[in-house]
DNA sequence: TAAAAATACTCCATAGGTATTTTAT
DNA sequence: ATAAAATACCTATGGAGTATTTTTA
């Protein structure tokens, strides 16, 4: 078969019809590149050059194959520069996964930050139930999670990238939205919507506990999986929750926000397994330096 | 610089993640496959495959390198296979000059032909003025003329393709046209209009030749270089014309064609240089055996 | 006759083989 | 203890160099 050595030699003489000068600019002598050529002929069945002592040409067959080697031989560059981009983390793709309320704080600016300054790597955004997402991370399927804490247990490392106070959610036809901010004591007997517990737990009991320092038992009367659908059911009047103050960027007919005086932080984080070893994970964490506040 | 047998070596590692395996579907032994790995790895400077007396397993690196290395060594055999095809005539191109007149003849049914027997090969025709053709062959330009019947001096070789018989195109106004077929006397006196001798002399003698053993005089009132201009100025009334058969498949108002009886034949030939090796123009005139006929 | 490609012969780099060691579970 | 990759060492194929011959305009 042929290889690349010798389509470097064929596609050298194609370029100059001249063995001699071909030779030079191969860095050898001219015999052994005649020798390149006979070798591919032969290999191939086919004669790719004419030549006589005056005069060098290409067959049809040879200047197809001058073509196809030319490609081949660029082809085989753009493999080994590939192989260094994807090792430098500047080339391939980095999955990462996100509880939904992420989409308007965090990844909005992580994504035209690591898209700008590593445009080969293409960051796959997931939007993924958060319950899912640890597993997704564990078998692979993800580079890296955004969501609230998460027990750091099985492997995972994290890094807190967002920290943003709670806010109140409740109907604007709701007396209470006649305040411009609101103090935990005033939500006493309000029906509460709020995450389940196993897909939260962190913001749930952020929840819970401050409101009951304030002395109000929360009485919580629906429960969902998605921050999404809390602010969908308050606009409904169904009941008024405390959510991330990004979820402030959704607005519905029906439905208000307000400050909660002294409000509880809940964190952002973004998780990803230890032995993670895409290159380009390092760039995507870089790229979420500094963001908190930025959102 | 990575060579196409470590690519291969490379691949078969990826498709197995078992060096042993691996080198077993390469035909060697596991020895050789690791140092030919360490020698890619070491040759890009990346680590491309992660791997312990347990696990084989590609780096994000080596992830891609593994799929560029595929496409290289595919468009390495398919380098080969063209090469192969070219030579046999079954890939490439044919260009081919002709003359009008002869897109109403010969050229439809050697296309039809030709394209379906080597669907390689693109044909490519050029419409040439002609004079033109021969220079146009004998640079190199294109590979065959389709015309009347050239002087086969300068290294062309050629070959009739068709031999149609003359007719008369008249205006149809013309007091002529009312007969169903025409002597070569009758035409007596008519002005006449005809290609430029230089243009086609074959033609041009052999009409020249005819009117007069009908004993009749020639009367060329205008000299065209197109069998089309030819008969577009017998529509205007210009005059009436000797042409090949074959244009009456051009009609246009106030134009008639009428049989000429005895009529003389011309000939269509196809002619090429001696030592044109474009290995696909013996297939383009195998395309034209027995068309003769089939127009 | 001269320019250029082909051939003859030699040497060495390297790919592959066999035997063995190292490594991690 | 075992499966599998790495290493050591050897052999031989073949690619490149030098010297020379052949070819054709």
């Amino acid at each position: 078969m042929v290889d690349l050595r010798q389509m470097r030699c064929f596609v050298a003489l194609a370029d100059t019809l001249h063995f001699g000068r071909a030779a030079q600019r191969l860095h050898m002598t001219q015999p052994p590149l005649s020798r390149q050529i006979a070798a591919i002929e032969k290999a191939l069945g086919v004669r790719l050059v004419e030549r006589d002592s005056r005069r060098v040409a290409l067959t049809a067959a040879g200047l197809r194959f001058a073509d196809d080697a030319r490609a081949v031989l660029t082809a085989a560059e753009q493999a080994e520069r590939n192989a260094r981009l994807a090792h430098a983390g500047e080339l391939g793709e980095v999955h990462v996964g996100f509880m939904m309320h992420a989409a308007h704080s965090s990844v909005p600016p992580m994504t035209r930050r690591f898209t700008a300054a590593h445009p080969g790597v293409a960051l796959r955004l997931h939007e993924t139930f958060p319950a899912e997402l640890p597993a997704r991370i564990l078998d692979g399927r993800l580079d890296a999670g955004i969501g609230f804490r998460v027990d750091d247990t099985h492997g995972l490392c994290s890094r807190v990238i967002l920290e943003e106070p709670l806010c109140v959610a409740l109907p604007s036809a709701h007396a209470l939205s006649g305040h411009a901010s609101l103090r935990a004591g005033q939500l006493a007997g309000e029906p509460l919507v709020a995450v389940a517990e196993d897909v939260a737990p962190t913001l749930r009991r952020t929840i819970h506990d401050h409101l009951l320092r304030a002395g109000v038992a929360p009485d919580i009367r629906l429960e969902t999986h998605l921050q999404q659908s809390i602010v969908s059911l308050v606009a409904e009047g169904l009941g008024v929750a405390l959510v991330p103050s990004s979820m402030r960027r959704i607005t519905l007919p029906g439905l208000a926000y307000r400050d909660l005086e002294d409000a509880p932080t809940i964190e952002q984080v973004i998780y990803w397994r230890r032995d993670n070893l895409n290159p380009a994970l390092p760039r995507l964490l870089a790229s979420l330096e500094a963001i908190d506040g930025e959102a």
